[in-house]
RNA sequence: GGCGCGGUGGCGAAGUGGCUAACGCCGCGGUCUGCAAAACCGUUAUGCGCCGGUUCGAAUCCGGCCCGCGCCUCCA
């Protein structure tokens, strides 16, 4: 009964336990701003909240940080295309990520770091290697040597020598290995750039995460996670910049999502095959994305395609029935409308497979987070609860109070899959469609329509409603009883 | 060249030594239903890339081969 997880550093599953009782901190690093985000980005995403999700279910207090990349090359080059302050630019792609990952039911994050807002500690960090002899500079530039770090390629299990044979490695005069790599940039004359002792200049990619994730998670934090490009050479070079900093271990549990692949070829920027989320989200159920980010295992790869797309809504739209049907039957229950007396036989025999169906759900979160077989058991547990619900039995309404607070924990808390309720949307409808009216009767208003305007008010009086009209414009309550 | 991952029914996808190979989608048949929808039941792999081997027993372990993919360079 305890959680394992596949650990990236070590190569094997490994008893999950955090280094402080209670609490988890992870950190998984979030998207560069330049642009919407691509459905390889959105995985990782759907990933590791639905992890966060599930170690808050199992009764962890999750601190989450994601970090926004916000000054890059590739911020100042679209910046410089649309003409654009690059701060201005990577501001408005951070609102729209949150409209996807809002869309995805993505939870928000405990904190949400910037780069340009850590300058102050990204210096102070570069200038600790410095003095601790891991960096060296190069005119405005300062680098990381690997060599003066030992332990260096054993996340992405190889070693230097190996790495050099590989030759493909940028040649640059100014490295002493061509894989040492830039803690700090000096600055080209139009682009954004801090004072620094070097110069004016900006910060090196890798050095951003570990800098954040050292000043919010400390060393030895539990959970580092992010797509399975990013281990080489990025993750790596986090711990290298970390650990010689801090002469401490870096993040305990390095945790990798496999790729987005179209026809078998792994989705990226550089390939140009890639899909953006806000794109996907207009043809398909947003949950519906969801569900198929989680119906394969995370560290396998997942191919796009519209054809598994419309599955999974299809399969989507049966376990929201599920939610839809029980919501009823304990609507009827409230009603007092069954008649007959309920059959414990039927009412126990769903017990007990309700029982069975969500030890089978957290067996299999707990065995490495196969997300693809607790799903195969919550729609085991939506076929058991429909079988009950439609056996023509008299209800019994423990049991439908039990399976709804399941149904809603497992769909919901953990998997993030059924949405808002019924109820939660009828409420959010009825806000907008009084906005309607609202509006409409505001115009009969503004022709001096008294008589459109005041039958409004009148019929909405009947249905419980009053509208007190201000100077401000107009606002409804429900009125008493 | 180095390192690594994967090939399971029509399509996806679990399963890593032993009950009838989960689960979803699609198709077909049925139950229920005024109709429709929803829901439920049945049905689809004597077989898990190929060839050998180990074992009482392998999709699962070992060896070889074929095929696809990834990382080694910005990428989630």
């Amino acid at each position: 009964m305890s959680i394992q997880l596949y650990n990236t550093l070590t190569g094997r599953k490994q008893k999950f336990e955090s280094a402080e009782p209670g609490r988890v901190k992870m950190y998984v690093c979030g998207p560069t701003t330049y642009n919407y985000i691509h459905l390889g980005n959105a995985r990782p995403l759907v990933v590791f909240d639905t992890l966060r999700r599930y170690l808050e279910y199992r009764g962890y207090e999750v601190f989450y940080v994601q970090n926004f990349t916000d000054i890059d090359d590739k911020v100042i080059k679209r910046a410089q295309e649309e003409g654009q302050e690059p701060l201005k630019v990577a501001n408005r792609y951070i609102e729209e990520f949150f409209r996807d990952a809002d869309a995805l039911n993505v939870k928000r994050a405990s904190l949400y770091p910037r780069v340009s807002e850590h300058i102050e500690d990204i210096i102070a960090a570069v200038q600790e290697l410095l003095r601790r002899g891991y960096a060296y500079r190069a005119g405005g530039d300062v680098y990381f040597e690997v060599e003066k770090f030992p332990d260096y390629g054993r996340l992405s299990g190889r070693n230097l020598d190996e790495m050099r044979a590989g030759a493909r490695v940028e040649v640059n005069a100014d490295k002493r290995n061509p894989l040492d790599f830039a803690l700090w940039k000096a600055a080209a004359p139009d682009e954004p750039a801090w004072e620094s002792p070097w110069g004016q200049g900006r910060p090196g990619w890798h050095i951003e995460c570990s800098t954040m994730s050292l000043k919010y998670l400390g060393s030895g934090f539990d959970i580092h996670g992010g797509g399975a490009d990013l281990i080489f050479p990025h993750h790596e070079n986090e711990i290298a910049q970390a650990e010689a900093q801090t002469g401490q271990p870096f993040a305990r549990f390095w945790l990798h999502n496999g790729f987005i692949t179209v026809k078998e070829e792994k989705m990226s920027k550089s390939k140009g095959n890639f899909f953006l989320v806000r794109d996907i989200l207009s043809r398909f159920n947003p949950l519906a994305v969801r569900l198929y980010l989680l119906s394969t295992h995370y560290r396998s790869p997942v191919d796009f395609d519209d054809e598994r797309l419309i599955a999974a809504e299809k399969g989507l739209e049966r376990l929201q029935n599920t939610r839809r049907l029980l919501q009823e039957a304990s609507d009827r229950l409230r009603r007092g409308s069954e008649e007959t007396a309920p059959s414990q036989e039927k009412a126990a025999a769903l017990r007990a497979q309700i029982e069975r169906l969500k030890n089978e759900f957290v067996a299999a979160m707990d065995d490495d987070f196969n997300t693809a077989r607790a799903i195969a058991a919550f729609y085991e547990l939506a076929r058991e609860i429909n079988t009950y619900l439609h056996g023509g039995a008299a209800l019994e309404a423990e049991v439908i109070e039990l399976a709804t607070a399941t149904y809603e924990q497992l769909g919901e808390d953990v998997l993030g899959l059924l949405g808002r309720s019924q109820q939660q949307a009828s409420a959010e409808l009825v806000d907008s469609l009084m906005e309607l009216i609202i509006s409409v009767r505001q115009e009969a208003r503004q022709r001096k329509d008294w008589a459109t305007a005041d039958a409004i008010r009148d019929r909405l009086k009947d249905l419980g409603i009053i509208i007190e009209d201000t100077p401000h414009g107009s606002r409804w309550k429900r009125s008493q009883g």
